[in-house]
DNA sequence: GTTTACCTTTACGTTAACGTCAACCTTGAG
DNA sequence: CTCAAGGTTGACGTTAACGTAAAGGTAAAC
């Protein structure tokens, strides 16, 4: 048999992976995102908590609130029965995407003037070694 | 002559076209990313400060911070001259660049994933519906 | 057996970005 | 004149997302 990927993880390891500090770790943990199991008073991580974790940084790098994250964590994984619930999450998909789709708008009319700046600046620098 | 742009603006009109509270055009102000003259007591806002304004909840949008954006800005002024401070910035607009493009990666992945639970939503609807 | 390296809980501190009064001008309308 | 609509300056309150000790358990290593 080939390598098998872990499916444990301990705090640190995960914190060394993703690059974010222990105490972030136990504080989502806190929020209820991620709920590792315990080896004596150790905690020990899933590979389901692993994927709760990553996504919850990719959430948080386009802006997401850890409860905004845990929200939709938590609906995704409830919700299979009550139809009530099941619209509301529509709705916050709807909401969010569209949020999203602002956001590469932004991004977009940001990088042209990013680029827009950094021309500038070329030219600003080329004439001071000009002089 | 056509309609000419109003060269001025209270800042309740400012507060209105963008949605915010004056309560955070003044903090701008505070943090030195507006610099609006005065009548009297009262503020007076000028096309580019309401440039200023847009530029800074566009960036706030995609996850800058007041002072990051601030930061852009003065470098945008005052650094016409100064060879460190322009490659400083250029630097700056590098980092800031890499991250909109780690971004716009997220947004997609994100997308995708709003757009799976969405399907998954929607099934789940029609199964609760045919039962 | 005692460091050393990790792990734990508890709890107060911190920063950003405003919200929310309070207490006070001012100015055009009636 | 007065009063309602907006504007002003403090200044304290709030939320999110951790940072930062403090004080201790535990287990493999020497």
């Amino acid at each position: 048999m080939a390598e098998t990927t872990p499916n444990t993880y301990t705090i640190s390891e995960l914190a060394k992976e993703f690059n974010i500090t222990t105490r972030a770790i136990r504080f989502y943990e806190d929020k209820g995102i991620l709920n590792p199991s315990r080896k004596g008073q150790k905690r020990i991580y899933s590979p389901r908590d692993r994927i709760l974790l990553k996504l919850t940084l990719r959430g948080k790098r386009i802006g997401f609130t850890l409860a905004e994250s845990q929200k939709l964590f938590d609906m995704y994984q409830h919700g299979e029965d009550n139809k009530d619930q099941l619209e509301t999450m529509l709705a916050t998909l709807d909401e969010k995407d569209a949020l999203l789709t602002q956001q590469k708008l932004d991004i977009e009319e940001m990088e042209a003037e990013l680029q827009a700046a950094r021309e500038r600046c070329f030219s600003a620098i080329k004439k001071i070694d000009n002089a």
